[in-house]
DNA sequence: TTTATTGCAAATCCTTTGCAGTTAC
DNA sequence: GTAACTGCAAAGGATTTGCAATAAA
């Protein structure tokens, strides 16, 4: 679990908002997901839980969530926004087009492009969450 | 004009399709549009000319242009699918998220980081056409 | 002539919204 | 107790589709 349950419940009604059973559960599904979950996948992990949320309060929850900084939201390739738990290191994925694998990649390597943009054309680059389409190692192989 | 009216027009009817009149103003109004257009830039376009292009076709004809890699498509961050000319050269954008301006880099720079991922994750990065997103120098110096 | 393509209107899908009831605080 | 939140059902908007008419080859 790497969303800390004091922190961010204290932090919601420090700010006005209610914690409800609801954003809870979709909180923690977005966690457990562990990578990048859909909106349509997030609802799939809810239904079997108890008490049951309406596709209104999810997509009305993964906004909130988002506009609080708990989760956050990318493009994917397809045009389908998906949903991650916020983390406090920026770091970036690489998605396998063939297989769906993602392999998390840090800072480092992208950070050099960021300041070599910086320089050049004094661009200062979003670089908190990137990610990155092509073919893993296996499927590379294998359309060879 | 960067597509070649010969080329593109034998070919398709080599694949056994045929070029209408529709399809023809549909990839001239990307190619004119410069950078990435939406479907509504597009049809906006498209709006002032004879004969009309209705919003089914014109759905119809993106999809068809780009499946014959005549037009690239791409996700904005606001999840809208954008398109553009397709071109041999690879090259990427930058966007700016506060004013709107793109830039476009050449293959280099973001070739380095495709060079480095592969080395280090056996990961082969489709980087033909990146859209990377932050703030242009003018929008920074503001935002200070 | 043949059949791929178009335009229309209807169908479908995804997302948002108004409102009455509920519940966190 | 009060106002933020939820669920429902309806509205809204974007995209797709069936079909008859059209036109490219």
């Amino acid at each position: 679990m790497s969303h800390n349950e004091r922190d961010y419940a204290r932090m919601l009604r420090e700010r006005g908002y209610r914690v409800t059973p609801q954003r809870r559960m979709v909180l923690d599904a977005v966690c457990e997901g562990g990578g990048h979950l859909t909106l349509e996948e997030v609802h799939a992990r809810l239904e079997q839980k108890e008490p049951p949320v309406s596709l209104a309060t999810l997509y009305r929850a993964l906004d909130f969530l988002v506009d609080q900084h708990l989760v956050v939201a990318a493009q994917r390739a397809d045009g389908k926004t998906v949903y991650e738990i916020a983390r406090l290191a920026p770091h970036h994925h690489l998605i396998c087009q063939v297989c769906g694998a993602e392999v998390e990649i840090d800072h480092a390597e992208v950070g050099r492009l960021c300041d070599r943009i910086q320089d050049q054309y004094g661009f200062s680059l979003d670089c908190d969450h990137l990610t990155l389409r092509g073919l893993c190692r296996e499927c590379a192989r294998q359309a060879d």
